[in-house]
RNA sequence: AGAUCCGUAGCUCAGCCUGGUUAGAGCACUACACUGAUAAUGUAGGGGUCACCAGUUCAAAUCUGGUCGGGUCUACCA
């Protein structure tokens, strides 16, 4: 080995060495061992830790983590949520902001528990059994020791899927519902809506089974099974109307001192509890006259005009009423007169089944002052079945207890908590309304009450309906509505804010928040709060035996302190067992051992309903942070969110529960507030929990099924993490999809993004490290002013800003799906496939001076900066390439990219011009490539010129700026352009609707019609004169120049192509001279191809010897400086006979050819 | 039942707000090219009653009303 080679090829190590690091390239994409090193990186730097306090001082963005239930595993939804919430945090986090993110579980409610009794193989009836004491079953102590294990029984997958999606998220200071200090915060709200007498007990009808002897809850109610198709007896029954003035227009009309409403149920063991009927206020009725089809006797009887043919045949309408007599087939009727519903409300009507047990007195005395048995509105009617008028028994229906408050109607419970009517209803007192009691004989009173109506003349129809009806998942009994007592919170009082809160409320999407969310809020009842389980808040609520005193505990101090109070009044051993340390837990069972006294002496317990698990995570604002016991300073930096995102599930979930808790807390809160000493104003706590709310949409699986464990297209985010990253499955969810739309989720599409994404950026990068590497290039030169870069350095600069605005602008509008996709355009069709496929050149050929360290450094600030705008969508690989550009050039001195600010556009580098010009010379390449295709001459292969029509001197002039890319892009010699006036171009004239509709309005057909029969010369004349009057139907119409759109269409005898207003006109004729430059591009061609598959490496030089007996040999002696300068090779040998060569074809001329390694 | 979202090529989606005359991409398929970025790229081709019906308009994928289908939430009804 030559001395000089050994001496560089020494330097050439010790130089690597010393300057410790080259850009790293890689051997193949492989997003997830990248995203495990960036893993590994984030936990040593501590990155995610670093990118809040590096952020200290600077104003904060509130995001509020909904607390997920870890008592299940993660499923590939809940990453598409997650990366929503990381990307907008990471974003907002790299625009300044200091963005604290405290993770939450939720732990109580009803899931969990019936997890337990599963495992446990119990059900409800077997906890708060004393099995010490022989009872079988699990202490209510037990069994809550287990929810607290179970709840977290996943967590640690959650934490891992956490770690793994790149979910940044403060896991190590989490709240969790179950602990004292969040359940002390709940009961501080309580006790602040007790103040203000929003927190009531009242009845609600609520599903109830009677065997099973409790309420159900609406979880249970849709457990799968619990509807069946049953039949029961249904009776359509004659409410007789009571004459008086606002009832005399149907008696008039009926000429009769009698007539009847009719209504339809279902549950004829209702009719001793009706108290009134209601009708829809815009519905039609009439009044019929006809027959009772049981007795015969004639009758007058009201309906809805919709269901007359549901009782009554068309062809018996206006029937003999005379000749009438039973048993008549035919039942003749006949309409008297209609009217709306809202013209019967009010009318009186007599009671249907009067006893001792539902008599006025007995409905007075429960209910003071009710005013039963009349018509009232409601918009629950309708005239899908039945009559159009429902029978109302407040008791047991939801809808009927509503409306029948409404009217003071009173309410009347004829049946117990067994389900048998009660004493004094008659011959069906003590009665079973359904068969609860398995009873052999059972007879069911639903058809004696039939009977009896059919005999008094008050049944129109009875007969076996077949509907669905909920039954008790436990017992399989039917389910009864029923009225038990539970708390509320009276929303409905504050009803007018929330509304008005909602519309400061920045909903994502907008339909949500007007539509579903809105009417939500106008619909709004009173939350019913009370939950009779065991597992969650006690309601903090003691009460005297007889219910005469009560207070509302709300704080653990204050808890503490009456436990003390009440020993000492009460005295014994009252609360022993709390006395020294106080209580140590909130939950059942210890609460409830807890007497209190009250004012007057009295002991007072627990009311032992818990509180609903949505309190719990709407009352997170507060709880989290222990308020306002502890960190007031903190809430009241943190409150309200500027952002929350979760599934559009939870609209009436946690987006409500949310927002109530804000409108009825906002006094309290400000309250406390003030009294730390914080300023307080409307603007900044307006009583609202968040700001901005994204509700993203389901995910589906690829045929557009719900994902469902029973039909097994559940997608397993850990394995689809593990085989394409999460970085590809993370820009997946979010670019193929709006959030909100639901998404079909594809493996392929993943792999798609992958590919086309991350491949098409590894590319980018490995061509910037391989040829950076080889020139040394670290960044090291001072920055090159704009305008001592060329043309398409300063277009693709231009671009990248453009690139920066509008990914901002729909960050900052929460759509980073768009903001996706404009990255991925950018990267793909101007980066990757126009700047640098055409600068390629510029990379590896020519010494490294001005031109090329322009090249790399425009290279390198797209390539950092698209990295910085993907990162918070996929911060993963971005983080690895931003870490190699830096670990050179350290021009960065972040040692993450989420330190890194988000780059701002720079208005002065967007050049409009510019890339409108770059875009047409992307579009005459285009073309002429099209037109290459068609008369297949390939690219290699040199033409003389393309001709191309130019509408005006700017576009002229915007053409020649791009010309040489032009040029070489498509190896064109000359570009020429022709302009009006020549003939040698024929135009093409259509309207310009936009501009011409409005003037023509209805005479926009003939003309459009005019313009398209233009000859050549029309449009001379018009573009000369700059005007042209039609005459359309002898009418004048004048036409003005911008009144039209004019493009050429062609140029006789060329090849010609168009695209919009482009046009481009192709030479094809071939010379000897073009022929023969082709001819030595092909020799390139081959012998860069033979370089390659000898493995050479990019800078060898290589010895070239061609066989003699070629046509080629004159092409190629022409340009042989061309070729040796391309390939490599000091010169080209021929020799007479080549042993060991290649065979080659160029253009069907042999060549024999060998290539060796200059050594 | 009510509310809401969705329905455009075989598949995934743009376009719809602000109506304008060849309805676009990508994937997949076929063919041909190109390539010292190569699991890439270019060109060409097939593939659409823009779910359906009605209306407004000179003009509707786009605006209005309705219908149908799918998803979700809420409610559960005589």
């Amino acid at each position: 080995m030559p001395l000089n080679s050994l001496y560089f090829c020494n330097f050439a190590n010790i130089f690597w060495l010393y300057m410790a690091i080259r850009y790293k390239e890689y051997t193949g994409l492989n997003l997830p061992a990248t995203e495990q090193e960036i893993l590994a990186k984030w936990a040593e730097d501590q990155s995610f830790e670093k990118s809040i306090s590096l952020r200290n001082g600077a104003p904060s963005f509130v995001f509020y983590e909904g607390p997920p239930s870890a008592n299940g595993m993660p499923g590939i939804h809940h990453v598409i949520g997650r990366t929503l919430k990381d990307l907008v945090c990471r974003y907002k986090s790299m625009k300044g902001y200091q963005v604290k993110r405290k993770a939450g579980w939720d732990t109580h409610g009803l899931p969990v528990e019936l997890g337990v009794e599963k495992m446990l193989g119990i059900t409800k009836e077997d906890i708060g059994k004393n099995p010490s004491a022989g009872q079988a079953g699990i202490s209510v102590e037990e069994y809550n020791a287990i929810c607290r294990r179970e709840v977290l029984k996943y967590k640690d997958k959650w934490d891992e899927l956490t770690t793994k999606m790149g979910y940044w998220v403060n896991l190590s200071d989490p709240y969790i519902t179950f602990e004292n200090k969040y359940i002390e915060t709940l009961w501080w709200c309580l006790k602040e809506l007790y103040k203000k007498k929003l927190l009531y007990e009242s009845v609600s009808i609520q599903p109830y089974s009677p065997a099973a002897g409790t309420g159900l809850s609406s979880h249970e109610l849709n457990q799968p099974g619990t509807y069946k198709m049953v039949k029961d007896t249904s009776a359509v029954v004659m409410f007789k109307a009571v004459k008086d003035e606002k009832s005399k227009f149907l008696f008039d009309a009926a000429q009769s001192d009698e007539l009847f409403f009719l209504a339809w149920t279902t549950t004829p063991w209702t009719l001793p509890s009706n108290l009134g009927l209601t009708v829809g206020a815009n519905i039609d009725y009439v009044l019929v006259q006809t027959f009772n089809p049981y007795t015969h006797l004639p009758i007058h009887v009201v309906l809805a005009k919709a269901l007359i043919h549901t009782y009554f045949k068309a062809e018996d309408e206006n029937g003999d009423f005379e000749r009438y007599s039973p048993p008549a087939k035919t039942l003749p009727w006949k309409i008297l007169r209609e009217f709306k519903g809202k013209d019967l409300e009010t009318i009186s009507y007599e009671q249907l089944l009067p006893f001792k047990a539902n008599s006025a007195e007995a409905i007075r005395e429960i209910t003071p002052g009710a005013d039963p048995f009349r018509i009232m509105l409601g918009d629950f009617v309708t005239t899908e079945d039945g009559t159009g008028i429902v029978h109302t028994a407040p008791a047991f229906g939801a809808d009927d207890y509503k409306v029948g408050k409404k009217y003071n109607i009173g309410i009347l419970t004829m049946v117990d908590r067994e389900g048998k009517f009660i004493e004094g209803l008659g011959e069906f007192s003590n009665r079973y309304v359904k068969n609860y009691k398995d009873q052999e004989d059972y007879a069911d009173v639903n058809v004696d009450i039939a009977v009896k109506l059919k005999k008094e003349n008050r049944a129109f129809k009875i007969e076996k309906y077949e509907h669905n009806y909920p039954h008790c998942w436990r017992t399989d009994k039917p389910v009864l509505y029923y009225p038990l007592d539970a708390w509320f919170i009276k929303t409905t009082a504050l009803k007018g804010r929330m509304v008005e809160l909602n519309k400061t409320i920045n909903w994502k999407p907008k339909s949500t928040g007007e539509g579903r969310f809105g009417n939500w809020l106008e619909n709004m009842v009173d939350w019913n709060l009370s939950r009779s389980r065991y597992w969650g808040t006690p309601l903090p609520v003691w009460r005297t035996e007889d219910g005469s005193e009560e207070k509302c505990i709300g704080s653990i101090h204050e808890l503490n302190e009456e436990i003390k109070k009440a020993n000492e009044v009460l005295g014994g051993n009252v609360n022993e067992n709390y006395l020294h340390n106080g209580i140590l837990d909130l939950h059942k069972p210890y609460v409830d051992e807890v007497i209190l006294v009250s004012n007057t002496g009295k002991p007072m317990k627990r009311i032992p309903d818990l509180v609903d698990v949505w309190f719990d995570s709407g009352a997170m604002p507060y709880a989290q942070w222990h308020f306002p016991f502890e960190n007031v300073e903190i809430f009241a930096q943190n409150y309200p969110a500027d952002f929350i995102a979760e599934g559009v599930d939870q609209t009436r979930g946690w987006f409500y529960t949310l927002h109530a808790l804000g409108s009825l807390l906002k006094e309290s809160v400000q309250e406390e507030l003030q009294k730390a000493g914080i300023e307080v104003n409307d603007e900044k706590y307006p009583g609202l929990a968040f700001r901005t709310c994204v509700s993203n949409g389901l995910v589906l699986d690829k045929n557009g099924n719900k994902m469902s464990k029973r039909v097994g297209n559940v997608v397993d985010p850990f394995a689809t993490i593990e085989q394409y990253g999460a970085d590809a499955t993370r820009w997946y969810l979010i670019t193929n999809a709006s959030p909100w739309d639901s998404l079909k989720f594809d493996l392929q599409g993943i792999k798609e993004v992958q590919r086309k994404f991350f491949g098409t950026l590894y590319n980018t990068y490995q061509f910037f490290a391989l040829y950076a590497n080889v020139d040394g290039f670290a960044f090291k030169e001072a920055y090159i002013p704009l305008d001592q870069r060329p043309e398409i350095d300063r277009w693709i600069l231009s671009s990248l800003n453009s690139l920066k605005k509008r990914v901002t602008e729909y960050m900052d509008d929460y759509e980073p799906t768009h903001a996706g996709r404009a990255i991925e355009d950018f990267v793909d069709e101007h980066l990757s496939n126009w700047y640098v496929r055409l600068c390629r050149r510029r990379f590896w050929k020519g010494e490294y001076e001005h031109d090329k360290i322009c090249a790399y450094q425009t290279l390198y600030e797209c390539l950092e900066t698209v990295l910085q705008l993907m990162a918070p969508v996929s911060p993963f690989f971005c983080d690895a390439l931003f870490n190699n550009l830096n670990a050179v050039s350290g021009r960065n001195k972040a040692i993450s990219i989420h330190h890194t600010l988000f780059p701002e556009p720079d208005a002065a580098i967007i050049d409009a011009a510019l890339e409108e010009r770059m875009q047409m010379a992307q579009d005459i390449s285009s073309l002429i490539l099209s037109l290459r295709k068609k008369v297949n001459i390939k690219v290699r292969q040199p033409l003389r010129k393309v001709l191309i029509p130019v509408q005006n001197k700017q576009m002229k002039d915007q053409i020649i700026k791009v010309e040489d890319l032009i040029k070489n892009e498509v190896n064109i010699k000359e570009i020429e352009y022709i302009t009006e006036g020549n003939g040698f171009i024929s135009k093409k004239i259509k309207p310009n609707f936009i501009a011409l509709g409005k003037k023509l309005g209805a005479k926009m057909k003939p003309v459009s019609t005019a313009i398209a029969s233009f000859t050549q010369e029309d449009i001379a004349t018009i573009e000369t004169e700059g005007v042209y009057t039609l005459h359309v139907n002898g009418e004048k119409i004048p036409l003005q120049l911008s009144e039209v759109e004019i493009q050429s269409e062609d140029v006789p005898g060329w090849m010609v192509a168009n695209k919009g207003m482009l046009t481009v006109a192709l030479d094809v004729t071939l010379t000897p001279e073009l022929e023969s430059e082709g001819n030595a591009r092909e020799i390139v061609n081959r012998i860069q191809k033979i370089r390659k598959d000898n493995g050479y490496e990019l800078t060898d030089r290589i010895l070239v010897k061609l066989s003699e007996n070629t046509a080629l040999k004159p092409s190629i002696t022409e340009y042989n400086t061309y070729i040796c300068a391309e390939i490599l090779a000091d010169k080209l040998e021929w020799l007479p006979d080549i042993t060991n060569g290649i065979d080659i074809e160029i253009n069907d001329i042999p060549l024999k050819i060998l290539v060796t390694k200059k050594v």
